[in-house]
DNA sequence: CGTACGTTTGATCTTTCTCAATAATGGTGG
DNA sequence: CCACCATTATTGAGAAAGATCAAACGTACG
């Protein structure tokens, strides 16, 4: 599948591979006016307080949502990979929230969000798409609660690795030997809710142990059930469809 | 409004709050089959592993979410207070992927799941209004990631008070003296992702500086603005409805 | 009136943060 | 292709927030 198709296609083949979709409402999705854009490394997507008039999809790249405090601490509340579905947080609420911003240079396909609205309305299986897809994102913010509230410095890597990971893989976009990690040691803090200088001595002693290899921006996964182990990682809260294994 | 008329009467009322209903589509909710259940404290609604068959909604008293950790550690991912809507999260996703417990002693109104998704399929309306309430509660969810990644105990412990606070007002839950806090301290720890030790330090510290003010199991606030600042609260992630004050 | 649960307090220990400096790396313009 | 700059990674030393352990104290309730 090439994404210059048809750049909703990762998103309709993204939104199928949980709630199966009539041909009829593929295409009504394909279907939706969409500008696509391509973003530089570290480019807002979406800026708190803005008022919404577009749902971006990510087409290729990665990006990140996050949140400031008043004292200027960002923490990251989710990563997103090449095509993921459209941002519905802001299809049906009047203020963004927070900041969505590129990790990477990327492309998103960027949809009115009276569009979008219409589609739902009109096509409750469509709906019903969002809404799982809505729901999954749920699920994996409550598991990041748990994460930086419950678990020591290594278990918070290895878990932030570990979905990087399994959710790349379910993506198709793992290689055999590992995969690139888009993000600084900085934003691995960020979104582990530490601080760089202490992800850069867990990180290595990761290494030490054997559980993962890194090189430049590159990870591997040499133990990966010993990796899952530490950091406490189950699979259910991301709720794939039915299952493929991850290449070590 | 009594919630004995209708055990769901407080749902509609919060569901349209946000998302106006036609009063066809807010009969056709109160029409609902549903099953009125009283539960002693620290019962669960829902545990994680479970194949969801009913949606419950809460009508009086309160109940928390969670996870637990491989180590046994509890993180609490989320508050519900009465007039809470159905626990949509369970509605499309096959498994439950958390724990859902009773606070105190509480009642819940109970509606098969399928009665739910056929509603949601032919209102689009009401499949909106539930898609608002779920994306409301994910906005809370990513809040709370920032609390526990991002703050120190006073500003948590602050914050979860102000946006119980803010929340039982929009309810019109809150009495003019305070409210009732329905969480031990170790319950707030499970929350904010400290010790109950800890948090019973930061409470008696919160005090001491008078921002606010304990008597058992209730709580007021003598200085509310101060107590925002404390918590570096701001309640645009709540995503409410137009906006009333609350009692200090 | 006793038991269970929750709160409070003290002393000590750990993890993680802070501050600061140095070393790689990658990209840029000449 | 090379020198230079801005980021990012790495390391060390010391400080601090919060955890842990342990005990005593209240309070509610059967």
């Amino acid at each position: 599948m090439h994404p210059s198709d048809n750049p909703l296609a990762l998103v309709v083949r993204k939104l199928n591979s949980r709630t199966p979709l009539s041909s009829a409402d593929q295409e009504a999705i394909l279907a939706l006016p969409c500008e696509r854009k391509t973003l530089e490394h570290s480019s807002y997507i979406v800026r708190e307080g803005d008022p919404p008039t577009h749902c971006p999809a990510l087409i290729s790249g990665f990006a990140y949502r996050h949140k400031l405090t008043a004292d200027g601490a960002r923490q990251i509340v989710a990563l997103h990979l090449p095509g993921d579905p459209l941002d519905l947080q802001h299809l049906f609420l009047d203020v963004a929230d927070h900041n969505v911003q590129t990790l990477t240079r990327a492309e998103v396909a960027l949809v009115p969000r009276s569009a979008l609205q219409k589609l739902a309305r009109e096509r409750p299986a469509v709906a019903e798409a969002f809404m799982v897809n809505v729901l999954v994102e749920s699920s994996i913010f409550r598991e990041w609660v748990v994460n930086v509230g419950r678990r020591d410095a290594r278990s918070r890597i290895a878990h932030l690795l570990c979905e990087f990971a399994i959710r790349l893989n379910s993506q198709g976009l793992m290689e055999e030997y590992g995969c690139e990690l888009p993000m600084t040691q900085e934003q691995i803090g960020d979104a582990t809710g530490l601080t760089s200088v202490h992800v850069n001595r867990t990180l290595k002693a990761l290494q030490a142990e054997g559980l993962i290899a890194r090189n430049r921006r590159s990870v591997k996964f040499p133990d990966w059930e010993h990796l899952k182990e530490a950091g406490d990682f189950t699979e259910r809260y991301l709720h794939l469809a039915p299952q493929q294994a991850v290449a070590s």
